[in-house]
DNA sequence: CATGAATGAGCCTTCATTCAT
DNA sequence: TATGAATGAAGGCTCATTCAT
C-alpha cells in the first residue's frame, strides 16, 4: 500500500489508541502486551511499530487521550462577586457530578500507574513528564484555595487552621472519595449508594462551611 | 508420627509466608517472582510447590498474614460514660497514631491488590474471600458509628444527615490519607508535613464535631 | 525513447551504490540494513528493490565500485633503465604513501569481507568471482617480482631462495601492514607511530635488497 | 533432576561451549543465535541460561576455551648461553610449526572479534578485558625483541634501526602470513604451498638476521 | 520429602521483502 | 515507475512449573 492520505494515518493511529484503551480497560496497565494490542486492533505484529516506537509510547499517548478526552470538561470558574459559600458549594458540587461522569478507566490508570512506575523507577521520569494528567482535579484545587484564602481573610472562615491542612483533607477526602468510586467501577467493590454530589454536600457543609467563625 | 510432621510443616509454610512478605516489601504484588520468594526463604525451586499449589494461594495466604498479624493492634474501645466528644477525638487520635506507626506494607499491599485482583477476575472471589485486611478499620469504624449514633439520639448531633453518608464521608477521608501516606512512604511521593493525627484533628473538629445541633 | 530509460537506470543505480558505499565506511558490512541504505540514498523502501533483486547484489555492486575506483590511482611503473635498488625502493615507497592515502573503507572491507563471505558460502563464489579488489597490490607485486627477477638474473640476488616464498612473504608483509593500518583507521586501534613509508624502508632494505648475493 | 554432581554441571557446561565452538567454526560470530548453539548442543531453549547468563558470556568463555587450549603449547624460552642467530632462527621455526598445528578456528575468531567489537563498542571493554587470546603471540614477541635487543647490545645488529619499526614489521609480517594460513583454511583462499616454517626462515634470514652489521 | 535441571510458552522488537495502490 | 504500509520470521531472554533422581 503507496503513499496514503495523512487522514488514513491518523485514522490507523486513532484505532491503535482506541484499541489500547479498550485493553486498558480490562487489563492492569502492567500486564499489557504488545500482543494484547495488537490482537485489538487487527493488526501484524510487526505493523504496530510503523506507528508507535514502542509499548511505553503507544501506552503513554493513550492515558494521555484518556486525560485529553476527559478535560473537555470544564469546572465553571470563580467569579469574584459570588458568595463564598455558595461558591463553594457549587465548586463541590461540579466536581461531584464530573466525578460520577468520569469514565472508570480514568480513575482505573490513575490507580494503576503508581505502581506501575513505582516498578520501573527508571521510566519514572520519562513517562511521568509525558503523562498530563489531572489538570481538572488542579484547577479545582486552586479554586477552593483561592476561595477559602479569601473567606480567612474576610474573617468569614476561622484563620487559626492552617491552610495546609485543610487542603490537604480536602484533597485526602477527594481522593478516598474518588478510589471508592474506581473501586466499584472497575474492580468489583460495593458502589456508592447516592450521587456523589450528596457525599460532597454533606462534606463541604461540615468540614468547611463551618470553618466559619464561632 | 503425625504431630511431628505437622508441625515440620507449619514452621516450613511460616517460613515462606514471612519470606513472602519480605519480597512484597519491596516489589510490587504484580512483579514478584517464584524465584525472589525462593530466594529469600533459601527454599529449592521445587520445595515450595510442596506447601503452596501455585504463587497465586502464596501471595494471598501472605497478604492475609500481614492483615492478621497487623489486627493484634488494638485500638482503646469507647466506654459508656466517656463524653462523646473527647471519645471521637481520641478514637481518631489514637486512629492517626495508629496509622504513622503501621508498616508501610499494609497500605501498599491495600494499594496494588485491586489491580492484582482485576487481572484474575476469576480469582477475584477465592482472593477477596479470603483476604482479611482492615480488621482494624472496621474496629474503628464501628465505634466511630456507634458515637456518633449515641450523639444524634442524644441530640448533641444532627439527626438530618444520613449516617450512610456520614460514615462514608469518614472512611473515604481516612482512606485518602492512608493512601497519602503509602504514596509517600513506598512510592516516593511528597510526605505530609505533620503526624497524622494532627490532620485528623482538624477534620474530626469541624467534620465531625460541628454535626453538633446548632 | 529506450536510452532516455537507460540512463535514467544508470542514474538511479549509481546513486544507490554511492550511498550504500557511504553507508559501508560507517557500519561493520553484517550490520548494514535496507533502512540504512534507503535514508541514505533518499528512496523508498521498496524502490530499491527495483534496481537490485537483494541487499546482497547491493552490496557486492558497491564493494567491486569500491575497488575499480581506488584502481583509479596508478603507481608508476619500473622502467627498463632503473637500477633494480633504487627502483624497488622506490616502488615501496609509493606503495607506503598509496596505503596512507587509501581510504580507511578499502582495507575495511577486505576485512569484513572474509567473514560476510564465509557466511553465505554459497554465495562466496558468486561474490568472489565479481569482486574485482586489489588491483593496486596485484599490479604492485607484478612489478616487485619483476624486480627481483631480473636481479636475480643479474646475480645481483641470490638466486638460491625460491621466488614464491619471497614473493609470499612480500605480500604477507604488506598484508599486515594494511591491517594494521585498517585497525586503526577503522577500528580504533593504536595507529602506527610513523607514515607507512619508513616501516617499508627497513623492511625493503634488509629483506630485499640484502637478498644481495653476499 | 535433582542436585546433581559438579561433575555432571562441568560436563553440560562442556558439552555447551563444545558446541558454541563448532557453532564458531562454521558461522561469523556475529551470526551466531542462541538457537545455533541450543540445537548444536541438544538443549531447550530456557536451559542454556542455566549454564551461562547470555549470549555474550557463552561466546567469550567458547573463545577463551579455544585460545586456552592453544595456549598449553609452549615456545621453548630462549636461553641465556645460546647464540644469538641461532636462537632466533629456532624461535621462528617453533612459530612456524605452531601455526601450522593451530586450528583453523583460531585464527578465524581474531578475525572476526575486531568487527564484532567495532560494532558493539559498548561490549568493547567488557568482552576484551575477559577475553585471553593470544598469550603465544605475546610471549614470542617478547623473545624476538629481547634477542634483538641483544643482538644491538653486541654490536652484532646494526643499532641504527629503531626497534619500533623492527618489531612492527616482525609482527605485521606475522599477522600477514596468520591471516593467509586462516584465509585458506576457514574461507577458501588458496593454501600456502609449503610449511609456514620455510617462509618464515626466509624472513628470519635476510629480515632480521641480516640486521647484522654490514 | 527435597532438589534443581529442564521445559517451553511468551515477551518485545527488528528487518528484508512483498504488493496494493 | 514509485511508494511505503504491511507482514511474519527470527532473535535474546524470563519464569512458573514439572519431574527424575
Amino acid at each position: 500500500m503507496p503513499k496514503v492520505t495523512e487522514n488514513y494515518k491518523k485514522e490507523k493511529v486513532d484505532k491503535i489508541v482506541k484499541a489500547t484503551i479498550e485493553v486498558l480497560k480490562i487489563k492492569p496497565l502492567y500486564d499489557i502486551t504488545m500482543l494484547d494490542i495488537i490482537k485489538t486492533a487487527g493488526l501484524s505484529k510487526g505493523g504496530i511499530y510503523l506507528y508507535f516506537k514502542d509499548i511505553d509510547e503507544l501506552l503513554i499517548e493513550a492515558i494521555n487521550r484518556i486525560g485529553r478526552e476527559q478535560d473537555l470538561i470544564e469546572l465553571s470558574s470563580v467569579r469574584d462577586d459570588d458568595r463564598i459559600e455558595s461558591s463553594l458549594a457549587l465548586l463541590f458540587e461540579e466536581l461531584g457530578n464530573y466525578i460520577d461522569s468520569c469514565p472508570a478507566i480514568i480513575g482505573k490508570i490513575r490507580f494503576e500507574l503508581m505502581t506501575y512506575i513505582s516498578n520501573n523507577p527508571e521510566k519514572a521520569d520519562t513517562i511521568m513528564s509525558k503523562l498530563q494528567l489531572n489538570n481538572v482535579g488542579a484547577h479545582f484545587m486552586e479554586n477552593v484555595a483561592l476561595l477559602i484564602q479569601k473567606g480567612m481573610d474576610q474573617n468569614i472562615f476561622d484563620k487559626e487552621i492552617p491552610m495546609e491542612i485543610i487542603m490537604n483533607n480536602v484533597s485526602a477526602y477527594i481522593d478516598g472519595i474518588s478510589d471508592r468510586i474506581v473501586s466499584s467501577k472497575v474492580y468489583g467493590g460495593k458502589p456508592l449508594q447516592r450521587p456523589t454530589r450528596e457525599y460532597f454536600q454533606q462534606f463541604v457543609h461540615s468540614q468547611i462551611l463551618l470553618l466559619k467563625n464561632k
